[in-house]
DNA sequence: TATGAATGAGGTTTCATTCAT
DNA sequence: TATGAATGAAACCTCATTCAT
């Protein structure tokens, strides 16, 4: 298997930092090669082509994002602790890793679309998991029974996404992980006074 | 004036048909003047260059996306009315237009940071209108006193903007407008049961 | 006749001051037309085409600078004053007005073959006045009888455009006028102790 | 060192014959890649851009012309013998160059100011050169003591330039070296008659 | 005569990918 | 496996000229 081989690491961080630093249409094959210190045909006997590069990154980095989000919210008990969980782990892994952070939020939304549905499909995992705490919440009895799981999915995704869009744009000029709490409290309360 | 010349928009509606068509990368000058049946270096009579077309695009037809939402807003008595009408104006207009919902949502985000940055300027009138409605919901003692307005507005428009974004992917196969009402609740009631 | 109505004139006029200022790449007709106070078109009811005004320019200018030397000339007796009377009125003239020089040493220099040879057949009767000038020195028995004058008109018009050419560069940064007596002395006594 | 490359000289001859068939402004990028026998692309391995190739192609060939001339001048005991063989090799290694004298005489001299200067920077070691000749006359007591060596180095130089200009604008149709010895004589026994 | 909006041909350069070594 | 020199397709923009008014 090619993805254990000690290059195929060495590119994929590569292409981030070179991505990240130059931007998505900046980044060269050559200049990727270069930053990992191979040659540039070596590239192709790792991926298939640039795309693949591209979503191989965001296969490699999400699968972490990811799975540590599962590990994290498995020793949570409750559906709203696992919402909080979820909440406090996607902020703070973003803002640990801004290299990552501007190539998920602002550079490889610059793709084409053909990339984009395959990065959609890495995607699909963490939406699951954000439906199964819905879910859970549901048959907890905390969450109202009647609410549309897809639509509360986009809700909890769509805010989360723009609020790291922001983050990344504004520099990290402010503390995104603080926010997390607030956040919460929002998406579950609601907007309406009490 | 040249944006009163029948020209001008002539080309404008033109770029956003190649673009919905050809996607943004394949959407070359010379489609586009085509589609608009003038000549190559007419569009170079109108606009400064190929960015200047595509920021003209999103400014022509983001301004009239906010008149419009800002007429139907004005017609409206109180912070809930008007976010519901706005939740219903942002999806009813963008399912009326699905070329242009295409265009906004996905291959106007293929830009350079560059274009991006002017797209966002557009944008920030939008983003004004809705915090002066929860300004407002706060004033008229209906939303909490204490929610961060900031905050909320990311959560109301990143909320549409996936929705949105979600629904072109599916190709408009269900129907988004009629998610209006959902939507609404869940954004101000919240999530938890009562 | 074209040549005698007012628009001629002044459209010949912005030409050498705007290839002066710009140019000769960046001597755009439009440009042209703008400085004459005239619309693009009306430049094609005096001139065949771009080609032509620089053939005009160089026609109508270089015609008043042989014009002025034959002038010059014929107030003078001998061969040895007329060739310093054409040397100083080389020089004179050029150096009265800087706009003329440079589109003449240098920009119009940079057309094409074509414009050459047409811009040559202008020269000749500047030539001309040179060959007469040698042949009459021969005659007055001043100059030596076995000169090839075709080679004399070589070195005298080389030598006088080399200088002009490089005072122009050197953007007239010393006294050109002041070197005629210098340049005919050797010219005629040439390099040689004596 | 990409000058030792065999593609670099394979490049630089092609667009010297490129240009002295095709004129500088026909003279395409990819008619020179065609002539070199190698691929658009390789061009820009080994040049910067089309600019590049034309001061190269001015660089190499006139640092071989001066490099011939300096070699046979060191072979002369005399200023005298000095000029007069400078005088026999600027007119035969053009002569026997018609490809590079059309180039160098004609097409190069359409250039943009930005090009031209850098042609003159490769151009100063000739004039150097002629101006060292110069002074070692005096110095030997051939050549007049108070001549201005830079207005003798213009004649010299002016005189030459105009000679290979005709000749080459008459195509080559007259034997241009045997004029060296008259040229020579001219330029240091001047024109008067003794 | 005069206008000026419209035309449309044409070329430099980049960069993902290949393949001989 | 690894290299890196070579490939070649593809597109934005300018500007001389025209022609309907």
């Amino acid at each position: 298997m090619k993805k254990n081989k000690p290059k195929y690491k060495l590119i994929i961080d590569a292409a981030v930092q070179v991505i990240a630093e130059n931007g998505y249409h900046a980044a060269q094959v050559s200049k990727i090669a270069k930053q990992a210190g191979v040659a540039d045909g070596t590239i192709y006997l790792y991926f298939k082509n640039k795309e693949d590069i591209l979503v191989s990154v965001f296969e490699e980095k999400m699968g972490q994002f990811i799975q540590q989000i599962a590990n994290a919210i498995d020793t949570k008990e409750n559906a709203n602790d696992k919402l909080l969980t979820l909440i406090h782990m996607h902020f703070s892994q973003l803002a640990a890793d801004h290299h990552l952070a501007i190539v998920a939020q602002l550079e490889l939304r610059q793709s084409n679309p053909a990339l984009r549905r395959k990065i959609n499909q890495v995607l699909k995992p963490y939406l699951q998991v954000i439906d199964s705490i819905i879910q859970e919440g549901i048959d907890e009895n905390i969450y109202a029974a009647d609410v549309n799981i897809t639509l509360v999915r986009q809700m909890v995704f769509g805010t989360l996404d723009e609020m790291v869009t922001n983050w990344v744009i504004k520099e990290g000029k402010y503390n995104l992980v603080e926010q997390a709490e607030a956040v919460h409290a929002l998406l579950t309360e609601g907007l309406n006074k009490r």
